[in-house]
RNA sequence: GGCCCCUUGGUCAAGCGGUUAAGACACCUCCCUUUCACGGAGGUAACAGGGGUUCGAAUCCCCUAGGGGUCACCA
């Protein structure tokens, strides 16, 4: 046994990253990074009925997209392979096979409805359920009974009796459980699938895994993988319990849960940067030392620190998440931005899916224009929404602005420059003194001058910077709203 | 209900016996900008309650309350 940090994220395939599994990910990615350690992804699939096609390539794939990587999986086998749980099952039953013969695990002929009925008849009197283990001192002739009426055996670990099971959990310090709180788990199911504390406490000592960091969820499960790793006389792992992320209720994210985007592949989606998700997912339950929070992948491998993992649950606050994709959509690339932001245009029809240059170039200076502005990269759609609408409507206070008694001086004159200043004339740099020559023209100037043209043309008092948004509108739009208010 | 965990502003959180109790998001105000936003400068706002221990408790202990997790042949 080396004292090398390996440490694991074992997803299971039954859907698309959620951002839960995803923080469970980075962190153990991060501690492995931190002390130079190596990370493993497992795929516990042996829940076979609720596996789903593609589910394990999507984990990976946005995996992938949130900047982590991996020493070992599926993908990248190393030696202590295979990475899969349905294909380690001779793997388990060689160790079952042990229990069995050191009594430390026995067949159990329960049927669903019995031990459905034996729960009901606990809970009624007030008590725990619990496995009560009328099939562990079965003899040989009843067993032989059970096989005969043609039940298939479940296989039950042997709790011992009256022990205290006591770690020190990296984040809550000790916890003790009672060992006569637990009944005698099911390690193999009937389908001769192993269950999810059995395999992962096989799997996690075959792998050499150093650290377990998972969700407080977990906790009641560590007393019962203790039990497993103390029958096998097997030195258990550090465990780490993350406190969990919860919803504005107070309450685990329910995968059901509408009120927030969960699966990663919707930020994805949506235009998020994946550096501001895996820097928002950061936040989340860890808190840096000082009082900087933006960091990227590389400074939080090396300011990590798994002694500053927050031991109190998570709101998911969505506002801070949007402030940091603002930050980091300000600080990327332009050029990034605007390819965030195409796709979104043309799924909503405001360019086309094979764009021409001219609608590029359009494009282009739209995410300009709103590059500040934009939380992620769907919002342009929104923003243009401003140079599709077929008719204006003006509310009081644009209103009172065309209701200047210059105003049509002003919008007069610009029409002239517009009209004069030909297609060639009608572009971003030009605007500005176009305009100028309407004040020239007019002697009208500043508010005066700026408000009637932009509330004429956009129907609203503010908006993004006026020569932009002119150009965006394009000349016949310009020269039809002029026509329509000087009308 | 049993067991386990948690409790600092609206939210995330720093704090590890002596602080004017950080910082960030949100909110509000002002400045910048002939609009809005961006940006800048300020501001409002917190130790769940009660007992101890201590010269001194947000920090240590106990109790109460509240919240959460978990009690599957799901993971």
């Amino acid at each position: 046994m080396s004292n090398k940090v390996r440490v694991r994220y074992a997803p299971s395939p039954t859907g698309h990253l959620h951002i839960g599994n995803a923080r469970t990910a980075i962190f153990n990615y991060l501690f492995a990074r931190h002390h130079g350690g190596e990370f493993i992804i497992r795929i516990e699939d042996t829940d076979v009925k609720r596996n789903v096609a593609g589910g394990e390539e999507s984990q990976l794939k946005y995996l992938k997209w949130l900047g982590v990587d991996w020493d070992e999986s599926v993908d990248r086998p190393g030696e202590y392979g295979p990475y899969r749980q349905t294909e380690r099952l001779d793997i388990y039953r060689a160790h079952t096979q042990q229990l069995l013969d050191r009594k430390l695990a026995y067949p159990c002929y329960c049927t669903e409805e019995e031990l459905e009925k034996e729960r009901e008849e606990q809970s009624a009197r007030g008590e725990t359920p619990k496995y009560s283990g009328r099939c562990r001192h079965l003899s040989a002739e009843e067993r032989a009974k059970f096989e005969a009426e043609g039940r298939v055996a479940s296989t039950r670990f042997t709790v011992p009796a009256d022990r205290t099971y006591t770690f020190h959990d990296i984040v809550k310090g000790e916890i003790s459980f009672r060992s006569d709180d637990f009944g005698d788990f099911v390690i193999v199911k009937k389908d001769g699938i192993p269950t999810y504390n059995y395999a992962v406490a096989v799997d996690d000592h075959l792998m050499e895994i150093s650290h377990v960091l998972r969700g407080e969820d977990h906790i009641t499960n560590t007393p019962r993988q203790l039990m497993i790793y103390e029958a096998f006389d097997w030195a258990p792992p550090q465990f780490g319990h993350m406190t969990l992320i919860v919803n504005d209720q107070r309450k685990k994210l329910s995968k059901r849960d509408e009120s927030i985007v969960q699966f990663i592949q919707q930020y994805d989606d949506l235009g998020y940067l994946p550096e501001a998700l895996f820097n928002f997912i950061t936040l989340l339950g860890w808190s840096p030392e000082g009082e900087e929070e933006i960091y990227g992948r590389e400074q939080l491998i090396e300011i990590f620190n798994e002694n500053r993992l927050s031991k109190s649950p998570a709101v998911f606050d969505t506002a801070k998440l949007s402030w940091l994709n603002q930050h980091y959509l300000k600080q990327a690339e332009a050029e990034r931005v605007i390819r965030l932001c195409i796709p979104h245009l043309q799924s909503a029809g405001r360019i086309s899916s094979e764009p021409s240059e001219r609608e590029l170039e359009w494009s282009t200076a739209l995410v300009t224009l709103f590059r500040d502005h934009l939380r992620f990269g769907a919002e342009i759609v929104a923003q243009s929404d401003l140079f599709f609408q077929e008719s204006l409507a003006f509310d009081d206070e644009a209103k009172a602005v065309l209701a200047e008694e210059t105003v049509p001086a002003v919008l007069g004159a610009f029409l002239k420059e517009i009209e004069g200043a030909g297609e060639e004339g009608f572009s971003i740099d030009n605007m500005k003194s176009l305009i100028k020559a309407v004040q020239t023209a007019t002697g009208v100037k500043g508010k005066g001058l700026f408000m009637p043209i932009r509330v004429a043309l956009t129907g609203q008092t503010h908006g993004p910077d006026l020569n932009g948004t002119i150009w965006l509108l394009g000349r016949d739009k310009v020269l039809k709203r002029l026509k329509e208010q000087l009308a």
